[in-house]
DNA sequence: ATGTCGTTTGCTCATATGAGCATTGGGTAT
DNA sequence: ATACCCAATGCTCATATGAGCAAACGACAT
């Protein structure tokens, strides 16, 4: 960095800086309007940002981390990557910041066309009560239910399908069934097998990340999953859910119960062209980390802590 | 101003303006990198700018308040205006601010070249001691002492001319005499005239300025002018003086007691080519504004809170 | 479908700008 | 004085950029 040049020169150059970064004027026309060569002009607005009279900011306006967010996108080859500055330690407030900035990535990304493909979650109910306005696109709902009821997919669909004044596609189920044979019922509903054949229509994915390690998740919860099952599933290594897709550190999918679940299954998760996750918070970083490294994300939607976390190790 | 646009889109302007302003690439070399065209970068980096996303800043990093020194300096068709931002209250604060910048102002425009000349006050005192080098220029003391002993232009003078290399030329003498005749006694001394001689030869002066109404100035305190003198002074509109030459408030220049008064004179401070004051503080104000008026001036270091006074009002 | 409107995109061409070089000027050592 | 050096200045010419326009697109109503 030059050194501070002497309080006279600040001042022509402050002058010059003003007229030209404030008030958009041609190095020329201020040459002409001072006296000076243009190349002297130039030279000294060089020297405006070099000695840090004149400082250029890049910060969005409304909380996010656009330096994080370019980050990520680079690190991890993504399409969409949205990092928020959440001050507080609050896990809902940690949930709301999340869920709006989705809703609005949300709004800004679909059009007519396409088809919203939705899990449930947390994160996903804050997106849908945050959400104001939506085109008119088909809504899909892409797992069975698998929180306390006040939290279900259900709920987000219904709020969700009601703004984008169309029909939802959902699902009236688990999200996990005790046994294959529960689950080949279930898909045989009608209602069910009709939201299922949405599912290669779908343009547009937005999903929670379910953490198996811290567990954080409302699958490995489930009553369905008895403690055998959760012991085998986390002795494979599955330390993070997508809807029913479970994954390793390293990335892999592990369908060890794939038969028992009632959700869009890896492949179909593949086959849509923009799949986001939103998930933020330290009990989430591992899973997150491990989804990332499946290559199943087109977007992310996460918090500061947790991309500097994703970015550091 | 344009509303906030979607998170996706931040994040694009920020990466964007991040490549531009940050690391210096034409908007071209970023089109092929992004695979945009080079319009639209260039539509973006306007929305980077109208959305807020990037701002610009422009301020001296040492405390200066470069949007009043060029208000300052517009408004009063000065050559040099400096303003300090002064945060404390404090007189002695504010006099070592000023001092310091004028010093900072006196070795930018100094050249081997140069004749300068100095008054003597607390301000410029200041501004002595903070002085750290000088190019080899000659030295004048342009006015009698009127101060207390340990802040005469004496002292002045010695600092300045030894941080100079160069033997200055003084003037052993108050500022102002109890009669006329004592002054033509002054001015026959051969130091005294030698030093007179020299204010034709000097290019650039600094003086500080005094405050007749409120009174905060050495020489309306001087006892070589008593109550009646004042009185007279006060009554024919003096509300500043300037080295020994008072002024009203429209700007006028009152020679009534020129004839009593050690120091250069009306005429011969217009012919010096660059005339710089140092002064501020509230109750400095009124005479500033005096001697801006008068025309006397092509420089002025001063405070902000003052520079918005001389604004403002 | 068809037409219309408003928005977005990329184009042309005149203009602004930067890189690198030649010139100047002032200070310094011989 | 003379030669030398370094910094500051302004030049030429290739390149980058902006203004304004025209084509393409998409949403919507008919």
């Amino acid at each position: 960095m030059a050194q501070t040049p002497g309080p006279g020169r600040q001042v022509q150059i402050a002058h010059i800086a003003t007229q030209h970064y404030l008030q958009n004027k041609t190095r020329i026309e201020i040459a002409n309007e001072t006296g000076l060569s243009r190349f002297k002009v130039g030279r000294l607005l060089d020297e405006a940002v070099s000695s840090g009279i004149v400082r250029i900011d890049i910060q969005s306006p409304s909380g996010m981390r656009l330096d994080l967010s370019v980050q990520l996108k680079d690190r991890f080859g993504l399409m969409h990557a949205v990092v928020v500055d959440v001050p507080s330690d609050s896990d809902d407030v940690l949930q709301a910041r999340l869920g709006s900035t989705a809703g609005d990535l949300l709004s800004e990304i679909l059009t007519d066309n396409d088809v919203l493909g939705l899990t449930s979650g947390r994160t996903l109910s804050a997106m849908a009560r945050s959400l104001s306005s939506l085109p008119k696109c088909g809504v899909v709902q892409l797992a069975g239910v698998a929180g306390p009821i006040q939290e279900t997919g259900l709920e987000i669909m219904r709020r969700i399908s009601a703004i984008a004044g169309v029909r939802p596609w959902t699902i009236y189920s688990p999200l996990v069934m005790s046994d294959a044979q529960a689950a080949v019922g279930v898909r045989r509903q009608p209602d069910t097998s009709q939201t299922f054949e949405q599912f290669s229509r779908v343009t547009v994915a937005v999903g929670a990340i379910g953490s198996w390690q811290p567990e954080n998740s409302q699958m490995i919860k489930n009553r369905a999953l008895d403690t055998s099952d959760r012991e085998k599933l986390l002795a494979r290594g599955v330390v993070a859910e997508f809807g029913a897709t479970l994954i390793t550190d390293t990335g892999e999918v592990i369908h060890d119960i794939d038969d028992r679940c009632i959700a869009i299954s890896e492949k179909q998760w593949r086959a849509i062209p923009t799949v986001i996750a939103v998930a933020g918070g330290p009990t989430k970083t591992r899973a997150i980390r491990a989804i990332l490294a499946s290559g199943l994300l087109h977007g992310l939607v996460t918090d500061s802590a947790t991309a500097e976390r994703l970015l550091g190790g």
